[in-house]
DNA sequence: ACCTATTAATAACA
DNA sequence: TTGTTATTAATAGGT
């Protein structure tokens, strides 16, 4: 169709002719698209973008074009983005399942829900925690071990500090300025004791929060039903 | 076009002519998307489907229409999957994350991965541990009590069966059909025996298997590069 | 499917 | 861009 008789389907080279051309022959491919849709009572979605970044659309009647092709890739099998979905689905559950899990053994270890266990596996339980509980303590004196020596360190440095500061400052002689010579009565024992003792309110301070803390899990499920697709 | 002057846009009536009109004019427009395509250097998506359920499309050239459909979706802003997808990244990160805190929870509590707790927290977990030990024990006395007693009550009533049938057979004064007393050598000492003694190859036997089982947690890493959406 | 009368689309031009 | 027009392309209805 046109003026002359020949014509080939092959890119237009001109750039002005081949915008022209895509101006009609849009309006063109979207009018008898519309047609379709209306005289066979079909569904069509027309999608159009220009080598230039313009775009364009149709779809019949109501229906929006994700409506279209969601029906499209369930009638055909074809997989737009659902083979995706149901990977991420798959992927999610597990991690559900692994999550269900570790906090049944966390509750084990904690020593909730031990009903489920065979007599074996209690025996398990107790050996394994009582292991734990063995290298927990070993940890604890050891940092606090650390700890002591640290500040014993400071003290002695600060000792040694103050004692060349009155030597420079020729105040030796004067008993005002001494140091008292363990200050917190015996570094480690001093700590210790207070790691020990009085057992009740206080111990309640050291609550074991930096682990708790990281169980909140609200908000998580992630329902089949809260996804349109599959509404 | 057509024999008849007039020629309305509307629903044909007559099913067999809608049928013949949608196949032809269902083949003019996928020509003319071609056309459009390859005159103009454009990409184009035709998705057209039936009343009756068929389905046919045509796409440009070598793309396909996931291809053109994400291009589209980038272009205009709307999003036909982007969105979904997008919060399901959020949730399985979540999980993920949640996951890892649980883990890093129960390794604590078997002794390992100490060394970012503080003073006050190897303290506590300590303390919670210590607790749990206790819960467990309990909990296995309890569990070895009960299987004691249920095996004393069977070996009581086998007893009687094995007596009343004596009697009933008139054997009472054969000997050599005595029941034996106590068996096993005395019930639940027996059994706690078997728990307490020997501590070597045998205890391993009852290593904790229902519970470490559970973590099985191999290909769970979902990365975002293994999305063909967002390669 | 194939014809063909007719209308619809559109290439070239303005 | 938009409009006009000569031509070809699409296709309704019939076979």
């Amino acid at each position: 169709m046109g003026r002359l008789g020949k014509f080939e389907i092959k890119r237009i080279q001109d750039a002005t002719g081949r915008q022209v051309c895509y101006s009609k022959r849009r309006s063109g491919i979207m009018k008898k698209a519309r047609e379709l849709a209306v005289l066979c009572d079909a569904q069509v979605a027309v999608v159009v973008l220009s080598s230039t970044g313009k775009h364009h659309h149709f779809c019949s009647d109501g229906a929006d074009i994700k409506g279209i092709l969601n029906r499209y890739q369930q009638a055909t099998g074809t997989s737009l983005w659902t083979e995706q979905y149901e990977e991420m689905q798959r992927t999610l559950s597990r991690l559900k399942d692994i999550n269900r899990n570790l906090r049944t053994e966390i509750r084990q270890r904690m020593g909730e829900d031990l009903d489920a266990l065979e007599f074996g596996e209690l025996r398990g339980l107790e050996q394994s925690v009582d292991a734990a509980l063995e290298v927990v303590r070993q940890r604890k004196y050891q940092v606090i071990t650390r700890q002591t020596e640290t500040y014993k360190r400071k003290v002695k440095h600060s000792q040694k500090v103050y004692k060349s500061l009155q030597q420079e400052l020729g105040f030796m002689d004067n008993p005002a300025f001494g140091f008292m010579d363990n200050p917190m009565m015996g570094g480690w024992d001093g700590v210790a004791a207070v790691e020990m003792g009085g057992g009740g309110s206080e111990a309640d301070m050291y609550a074991f929060h930096a682990v708790s803390s990281q169980l909140d899990l609200h908000g998580m499920a992630y329902r089949r039903s809260d996804c349109p697709l599959f509404g």
